[in-house]
DNA sequence: GCTATTATAGATACATAAAGTCCTTAATGG
DNA sequence: CCATTAAGGACTTTATGTATCTATAATAGC
C-alpha cells in the first residue's frame, strides 16, 4: 500500500507555491516543468485541490494558482485528503454495524496518523527544502 | 488510498485462527468457506502469514495452519505488514538523502500508526467480534 | 469585440497492480 | 501406498493509476 504519486506530485506543487510570491499565479506549464511531469495530468491534480478549497485558480492570460489560506494553515493532512480523499483504509463490504472492532481499530490508527499529518504544515519543511529539481 | 482485500482476508482469517482451538490445525478449506473467499486464492495469504512467522502449516491428513506465538502477541500491524509490506506510503524516485524532510513527516505519521495497531493485539477483538459469516 | 493565454473537463490509451484460477509438486499421517 | 493438505508457478481477468489529446470556458490586454 503506498500513496498514489498524485499525491507526491502534489506535495511538491504546493511546496512550491508556499515558496513562490503570494500574489503572482504560478502557471501549470511552470510547475510541470519544475516537478517533470505532464503539464495536462499536473492541471487535473491542481483542480483536486482547488476543489479542496486550498488554492485558487485564475483563468487567462497572466492566470494560473496561488494559495488560497495562509501558508502555516495548510497542513500535509489537506494536501494528502484532497488526492487520496478521505475513506478508511479498511473497509469491508459486509456492514456489521459500528460495533465491528476491526475497522474501530484501523480507524482508530488512523486517526493517530492523521493527527501527526494535521499537525506539520507546508511552510514547516518549505525552508529546509532540497533543491527541487 | 486503502489497504488490499488481501489484508481484510487475512485479518479475519487470523482472528479466526486465535478464537480456535489452539493445537488443532484449520485447513484452508474450512478457513475460505468461513471467509466466503476461494480456497486456492486464501492459500497464496496464508502462506505469507506463515513466512512472516505468525503461524504454522503442516501439510498432510489433519494439516493446517495454527499459530505459532501465544495469541496476545500477535497485533494488528503484525498481520498488515506480513501482506502489505512495510514499505513507506511516499517513497519518490528521487533520492534526495535522509534530509528530505517530507518523507520524514509521513514516516512520523506512519510511525504513530504504527505504535497503536502495534499495541492492539488479535486476542482484543476476537472475544466481542460480530457473527463471522 | 478580438486574440492570446490559461484552467477545466471529457474521452481515450497505456501501464501496473490486485484479485482470482488452474495445475503441478511436495510433504505428512495413516 | 494412498488420501489429504499446503506451496508454488503460470496464467487470466479486473481494477486502478498514469498519462495524453482535444475541446470548451474564462480572463487579460489591446
Ligand atoms: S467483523 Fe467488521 S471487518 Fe469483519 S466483515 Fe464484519 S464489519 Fe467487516
Ligand atoms: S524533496 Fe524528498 S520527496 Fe521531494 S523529490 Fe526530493 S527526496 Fe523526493
Amino acid at each position: 500500500m503506498k500513496y498514489s504519486q498524485a499525491t507526491d506530485y502534489a506535495l511538491h506543487a504546493m511546496l512550491y507555491l508556499v515558496a513562490s510570491a503570494p500574489d503572482k499565479p504560478v502557471g501549470v506549464q511552470q510547475l510541470a516543468e519544475k516537478l517533470g511531469v505532464s503539464p495536462t495530468y499536473l492541471s487535473k491534480l491542481m483542480t483536486k485541490l482547488v476543489k479542496a478549497g486550498l488554492i485558487v485558480s485564475t483563468p487567462g492570460a497572466n492566470g494560473g494558482y496561488r494559495l488560497r489560506k495562509a501558508q502555516d494553515e495548510i497542513s500535509f493532512l489537506h494536501v494528502i485528503q484532497a488526492i487520496e480523499g478521505t475513506a478508511s483504509l479498511l473497509e469491508c463490504s459486509l456492514d456489521h454495524g459500528d460495533e465491528c472492532l476491526i475497522q474501530q481499530v484501523v480507524l482508530d490508527a488512523e486517526r493517530q496518523m492523521e493527527q501527526l499529518l494535521a499537525s506539520k504544515k507546508l511552510v514547516d519543511v518549505a525552508r529546509r527544502l532540497p533543491a527541487t529539481d
